[in-house]
DNA sequence: TTCATAATTGACACCATTTGACACTATTTG
DNA sequence: CAAATAGTGTCAAATGGTGTCAATTATGAA
């Protein structure tokens, strides 16, 4: 099984942010270790279990100089952070992480597969309306995918 | 491990940048040695530990003459200064360095394995954002990668 | 539904790190 | 030389992070 969900979690005052228990499940049981390495992804956060997250460390370092290869070092690799929970389940992410995706209490944690996505709850709320905009526009695409 | 992480800190008023603490343990285990090697990079600021800035610059002086050499030599090899950090862990940067990274109160500093850098808030922002649209325009090389 | 159990959250004490401040020394400038 | 500016050493306050406990909320079984 992969990381699905969508959970609506909250921060403590020091930053800890609650990783759900289905999420630490999977953790634990597909990658033996309940740690996440989490990192900028556009205006939120992506975090990876961290065997996963070598293998992404890999193909970047492997890149050919260049401005991408510069850009997902400076913004993906750089600022990464291995985070592992607590007796609570609580992972603390570091500060500039928090203030990149603008989190401070009301948190969305979404299972998406191979990662999971972290976002303050209005980037969420943004992202989530402009997506079904998109959708609502390709009326055909989504009925051939059987929606 | 190398250096990582990306941090928020300040600029006191004579001019001394906080090194976060954990690049300090990263300079004093992997390197003997709490001091940087500051120059020019782009519109900021980059940072070596001693002995790899020694490597750098012995490959420097066996380029042969030329325009590329003399660019190395004046933008790089002649304005670097070794800093150490004091007792709080800040090291004070010269007025010049600071002058051309627009360095004044919030400085970013970026752990980026073999080296560091420093850039004002605001390039840092500029920076980032120009390569977050990189990465955005390219989500099947993004996607490759294993993002 | 009700109870038992698990998950999540809020809070606090403690320790480490970072920051602002100030006095003092050195260096530069007129 | 004297004044202004820049740099150094140090202290103490403020902030941030860790570990832990307990209250609250959610979940599932009987």
């Amino acid at each position: 099984m992969k990381f699905s969900g969508e959970f609506n979690v909250s921060i403590d005052l020091k930053g800890r942010i609650s990783i759900p228990a289905s999420i630490r499940d999977e953790l634990r049981q597909a990658y033996r270790k309940e740690s996440l390495v989490v990192t900028r992804y556009k205006q939120g956060l992506v975090a990876y279990p961290p065997s996963r997250w070598e293998e992404i460390c890999a193909n970047v370092l492997a890149m050919p100089p260049g401005p991408n290869r510069e850009a997902n070092l400076r913004n993906r690799i750089a600022p990464a952070k291995e985070c592992s929970c607590n007796a609570q389940g609580r992972i603390q992410v570091p500060q500039s992480l928090r203030d990149h995706a603008g989190l401070d209490k009301d948190v969305v944690v979404i299972g998406m597969f191979e990662k999971i996505e972290i976002w303050s709850r209005q980037a969420h709320q943004r992202i989530t309306g402009e997506s079904e905009a998109l959708l609502d526009d390709d009326a055909q695409g989504q009925a051939d995918l059987g929606f």
